[in-house]
RNA sequence: GGCCGGUUAGUCAAACGGUUAAGACGUCGCCCUCUCACGGCGAAGAUAGGAGUUCGAUUCUCCUACUGGUCACCA
């Protein structure tokens, strides 16, 4: 077979060389121990919360050892691919702090624009790179074309490879796919031409020189050393729109683009030995590796479950929504990431993330679970430590979007609202009520009269016995009493109603009052809150103003 | 089904082959207390099962079970 004119039918127009190739995109110049790695999604629509994960790895391997991050659009699947993913995949993961060296990014125009020199950083616009290095696989008897009439085609795209893999006889059909293989290895030059000049489309596969049965030795830097079967599989380099599989693309593009650590998904090792393979048919170096292990959730029957699209919390933007600050959603994942990150904050507080030495080492092989509860406990206490300024500045933005009635009453008076947020805000000990935005305004929206109403009646007590002691309440009521001052005039009505103001006199003896304290606070703070829970009542009055407060101690009582 | 991972409390997870097997979240109890939140104290709760190596195994080896992934002209 003269594949050198084989190479030359198949590839006609590619006239570089792989060498010429390489002058065009030269070895990056970084310091010693400096981490290329790279954020490689297909623009389907969203950032999956996986992908976050695997893009703070890559973050901060790149940033922490002064390298390089940047973001490379893996569109070779046309038919996938959703118009403006990729502006918004960029837009949230710059939502959560992730910013990239190079790479795809967003043009002035609103479309995507390559930064830097290795580009094209979209797929779908190199195949030109790729079709010279298939053309050179050629020359070297490497690849070989294989040719399908445009019917077949039209047929194997439009199989449904999943549905068809349920049925599947396992042994019979791989028997069948060898078979089939081996009589595409066998063709001439002249059947070449005559398929090229009918007009059939071709696929490129490799020839694969693996054998099954030996294993390939392997480092990855999570899952340790791994031994895999050799690959024996001529797989598809090129598609017949001369666009290639992920494989191909991959080992192109990191060579190319000086990827010095691959960050992806476990799902990758199964064709790890088809990355090898490829690689030293190239000549090019293997980059490092690190096969992260996949975010689970559990299922109705408690098993665990990949994380998939549906599940709550699986794309990013469900966060937002929510209302979950990105600071939160980064805490946790990094202590997802590494599990001392959690113990590194607790000693330093203050200090941003980045700050952490992040180590591969202390990253877990095994999948973990998505926890709601873990991510709220966290988020509390973000919360809790940030300046009131900025939990309004936040909540107004995300209430902007998410809930502009409510933004309405956010904005209606800001020292209002500052004074809301900083009810136990600042000291050791602040309090931690809301874990998002959402949480955030279901706590303080009786503050807001459009939401206020009584939402959890008091029942134990009548409402001659109610009125009673609101009356009291109001007639004893001066706004210009202290904390103390108020607290006592409270006191006297409870006593003068016959209700206990010592709690623990109470406990001792419930039957000896009407009641309690507790229970005429529950009076006076189911009337102003509409619920039995609140932050100190005195600070509530404070920002309700006497007037509102004592107009809807009023209210309540006309419609006991 | 073949191949490849994984398995320490409900969850996330520490433990040079030697510990009463950390810690965090959640749960429960007590304290503080006008409610809530905070905070403090405390409780329950784990090495999947079985062999082997070893003076000694969560840790090393093998088998079993379970679980995840993969087997496309998708990534």
């Amino acid at each position: 077979m003269d594949f050198e004119l084989l190479a030359e039918l198949l590839f006609p127009h590619i006239d570089k060389t792989p060498a010429e190739m390489e002058a065009i995109y030269p070895p990056r110049t970084l310091p010693e121990g400096a981490k290329v790695t790279r954020f490689a999604p297909s623009p389907t629509g969203f950032v999956h919360f996986g992908g976050m994960y695997q893009v703070m790895i890559d973050e901060r391997l790149a940033h922490q050892s002064g390298g390089v991050l940047y973001l490379r659009i893996e569109d070779t699947d046309a038919k996938r691919e959703v118009p403006g993913a990729a502006q918004s995949l960029i837009r949230t993961l710059a939502h959560y702090g992730v910013h990239f060296d190079e790479g795809a990014a967003i043009g002035e125009d609103g479309g995507i624009v390559g930064k830097g020199i290795y580009g094209p950083y979209k797929q779908s616009e190199r195949a030109v790179i790729y079709q010279t290095y298939a053309k050179q696989l050629v020359r070297e008897g490497k690849a070989y074309p294989v040719f399908s009439t445009p019917e077949e085609l039209e047929k194997t795209l439009a199989a449904d490879k999943k549905t068809e893999n349920k049925t599947k006889d396992w042994e019979a059909n791989a028997e069948e796919a060898k078979k089939e293989m081996l009589a595409n290895r066998n063709f001439t030059i002249e059947q070449v031409k005559a398929e090229l000049e009918a007009g059939h489309p071709f696929v490129l596969r490799v020839l694969a020189d693996g054998d099954g049965e030996k294993k390939v030795h392997f480092t990855d830097l999570i899952k340790g050393n791994l031994e895999l079967p050799e690959n024996e599989e001529d797989f598809v380099l090129l598609k017949s729109d001369g666009i290639p599989t992920y494989h191909f693309a991959h080992a192109v593009d990191d060579h190319l683009m000086g990827t010095t650590h691959v960050i992806r998904g476990e799902e990758w090792l199964p064709s790890l030995p088809k990355h090898i393979q490829l690689f030293r048919y190239l000549g090019f170096r293997l980059p490092k590796y690190l096969h992260t292990a996949q975010v689970l959730r559990m299922d109705e029957e408690g098993n665990k479950k990949k994380l998939s699209k549906r599940d709550m919390g699986a794309k990013m933007e469900d966060y937002d929504a929510m209302g979950y600050p990105p600071e939160s959603v980064i805490e946790y994942l990094m202590t997802l990431l590494n599990s001392n990150y959690e113990e590194w904050h607790a000693v330093n507080p203050t200090l941003p993330y980045t700050e952490f030495p992040f180590s591969v080492k202390k990253m877990s092989t095994s999948g973990c679970l998505f926890d709601f509860d873990k991510l709220n406990d966290v988020s509390k206490n973000v919360i809790s430590l940030m300046p009131v300024e900025k939990v309004c500045a936040d909540l107004t933005a995300w209430a902007d979007a998410f809930d502009p009635d409510f933004a309405a009453c956010l904005k209606a008076d800001p020292a209002v609202t500052q004074a809301i947020f900083s009810i136990g805000r600042g000291g050791k000990k602040p309090r931690k009520d809301f874990a998002n935005w959402k949480e955030a305004k279901n706590f303080v929206q009786f503050f807001f009269d459009p939401y206020y109403a009584i939402e959890e009646p008091v029942t134990e007590f009548s409402a001659d016995e109610i009125k009673a002691v609101l009356e009291d309440y109001l007639a004893s009521y001066d706004p210009e009493d202290d904390a103390n001052g108020w607290f006592e005039k409270v006191k006297a009505v409870a006593e003068k109603n016959g209700y206990c103001t010592n709690m623990k006199e109470y406990k001792a003896n419930p039957d000896g009052w009407k009641g309690s304290i507790g229970d005429v606070s529950t009076f006076i703070r189911v009337a102003l809150t509409g619920r039995k829970n609140s932050p100190d009542l005195y600070t509530v009055i404070g920002i309700l103003g006497a007037e509102r407060a004592c107009a809807r101690i009023r209210a309540y009582e006309n419609n006991l």
